[in-house]
DNA sequence: CTGAAAGCGCTAACAC
DNA sequence: GTGTTAGCGCTTTCAG
């Protein structure tokens, strides 16, 4: 036999003050019809009893829930929590709550009963958080995107018809590219993400558009693919010392493979700067305690978080409000490049 | 106007199957007294329309929603974040939603709307994942218990009445301070966590009663307070080698502190291990790549997830099985000692 | 086996 | 100003 949730229900207050639900209803939403008098006494029952309003009775009625799904992948990652950090404030600001669902996988691809459940929750909007692997951005095809609420999708390649928000990681590539040339350095190379990353794919498109463009050499033989993981770091730069003998820098994608150069340079005995410059990705904020501290690229997660919240609920708003909602224009933040001394040469 | 939602509802699946809506209720609840042809119809006619019913709905008939509200602070620290995750994955697998909160600050005392919040939304069960920090969990004793949704508590001090699901860091650091004893180190330092924080005082605790019991000094001269971060870890350790210059190692409350004392001493020329051992808290990810790597103490913060879901869910059994709820007796878990280079001397 | 009626907690539309 | 009626989408008696 259940026991009967203690909730209070607007019946009660109702009784209690003796008014009808209505009335109560009517003061809980700040109508301006009620006479002050009646809107005084059920104020102080509700008060009183603590009364609390079913917010899953007005979704239902209202057909309106406040309620964003947000999906993502990673959590135990820094760079996606920061960017729940982003959201989560921004939504708790906005007066929204928010459905959290984890991928258990970044390359799954089965996400329709994801979508289902917090269809089904009435969610009148979607964070679609987890990064662009793979082919795990198929399922947007096959998503009936007209009859749905809207949805955000972060951190991805723009595609027609679709809202992304997304850190330009092309630009932040040619960031750390081009300061290394500015620092002297000539023969730089590179350890990847993986490359079934849209993310790891942007930032090795810049380092080979860059290097080329200074007529420099950015071919295979000067590249390794890791994982992101300190420890693919630590094989990368071992297979890049022997590929790349003549290197004098290395661009390496994120701040926890640059980790392992660093160790990798201080167990051989390379002088970083002098003899070898390092740049990573991400700003971690372990990154300006590594010795020497690291040259890396921020970028703003939190913001990224933020924007993607405004923005869903934007277009909750024209699709609420009945306008015609504009064609989604993609949201482009920039990075930021932190110069450490990884990468700058004392002069001699 | 507002756009009407394009969800289907029973009562169109219903008048398309040409049955009654209770049919096609019986048909999605998978109750046995539904005729094979009839079952077959409705269900065809659910896949065609891809009809997905109303968690919402039956929330408030069933009183009960299969979520759980999730209270955390820091989501942009990796600690909480991994936290997180382990819930994330238990619920899913457990047929749990979660509502997520964060709060901006681990030390707000101004939870009640949060709880208001929840429950309005009715949560069946709420996970409160903020750390102790200062008084922020006096509002407990305001909170009436019995009447509300179940709580678990994470990592805090076991008190009367409440469900706590904890990581022994009382024990993690008499792990630490013993191995080091261990190492023939005999005078230990201590880099503290913020003395406001709970689990910093354990930590602190533990490296004070281990070194009493050895006989050996551990008073206010041989400890200094960070507060987590890297560059509070740089201050610390330069205020620790002025305040006890005889130290031969130190237990860091944490491995982003611990990070700055390889940083400094690697600066200054002190050779870790044989001059200073070094042990952390918490084995991030990065701390196997320091130079050298760190010895810490591992607190499986996934685990502490599922466990606090699994908990919660069976709470929730016993309440609306009606059964007599056995007291709440704390769960906690052994943190584990990972030792690595920073400590371990060779032999000479 | 199936349907009709009632109601979860709330609000919109209308009466008075 | 305030109450009444209807209904959001679903499930639960209880008839038939």
């Amino acid at each position: 036999m259940p026991r009967r949730s203690s909730r209070l229900t607007i019946k009660q207050v109702a009784s209690a003050a003796g008014v009808s639900t209505q009335t109560v209803s009517r003061v809980i939403n700040a109508r301006p019809d009620v006479s002050l008098d009646t809107r005084k006494r059920v104020q102080s029952v509700i008060e009183e009893f603590g009364y609390q309003p079913s917010a899953l009775a007005r979704s239902l009625i209202r057909q309106r829930s406040y309620t964003l799904g947000v999906v993502t992948a990673g959590l135990k990652y820094i760079g996606p929590s920061r960017v729940l950090n982003g959201i989560a404030g921004a939504a708790e600001g906005m007066g929204y709550s928010l459905l959290l669902k984890e991928l258990p996988q970044f390359d799954s691809n089965d996400v329709y009963p994801i979508f289902q459940t917090l269809l089904s929750r009435h969610v009148d909007g979607v964070i679609w958080g987890v990064p662009e692997v793979g082919p795990n951005r198929d399922f947007i095809d096959r998503l009936n995107l007209d009859s749905e609420v809207p949805v955000v999708f972060l951190t991805m390649a723009p595609r027609e018809h679709l809202k992304a928000v997304s850190i330009d990681n092309y630009e932040g590539g040619r960031l750390a590219v081009a300061h290394l040339l500015e620092q002297g350095y000539r023969r730089i190379g590179h350890i990847a993400g993986p490359l079934d990353w849209w993310e790891a794919r942007q930032r090795m498109a810049a380092w080979q558009d860059t290097l080329r463009e200074a007529g420099l050499q950015a071919g295979a033989e000067n590249t390794v693919e890791g994982n992101w993981s300190s420890a693919s770091g630590a094989e990368a730069i071992e297979q890049l010392f022997r590929q790349y003998p003549a290197m004098d820098a290395v661009f390496v994608a994120n701040d926890q493979m640059a980790l392992s150069v660093m160790q990798a340079a201080c167990q051989k005995g390379i002088n970083i700067p002098q003899e070898l410059g390092v740049v990573g990705f991400d700003n971690i904020s372990e990154s300006a305690y590594f010795w020497p501290p690291l040259t890396t690229i921020e970028q703003d997660q939190h913001a990224l978080g933020k924007i993607a919240v405004e923005e869903v609920i934007r277009m909750i708003g024209f699709q609420w409000s009945g306008a015609v909602a504009p064609a989604p224009t993609p949201v482009t933040l920039s990075p930021t490049l932190i110069v450490r001394q990884s990468s700058v040469r004392r002069s001699p």
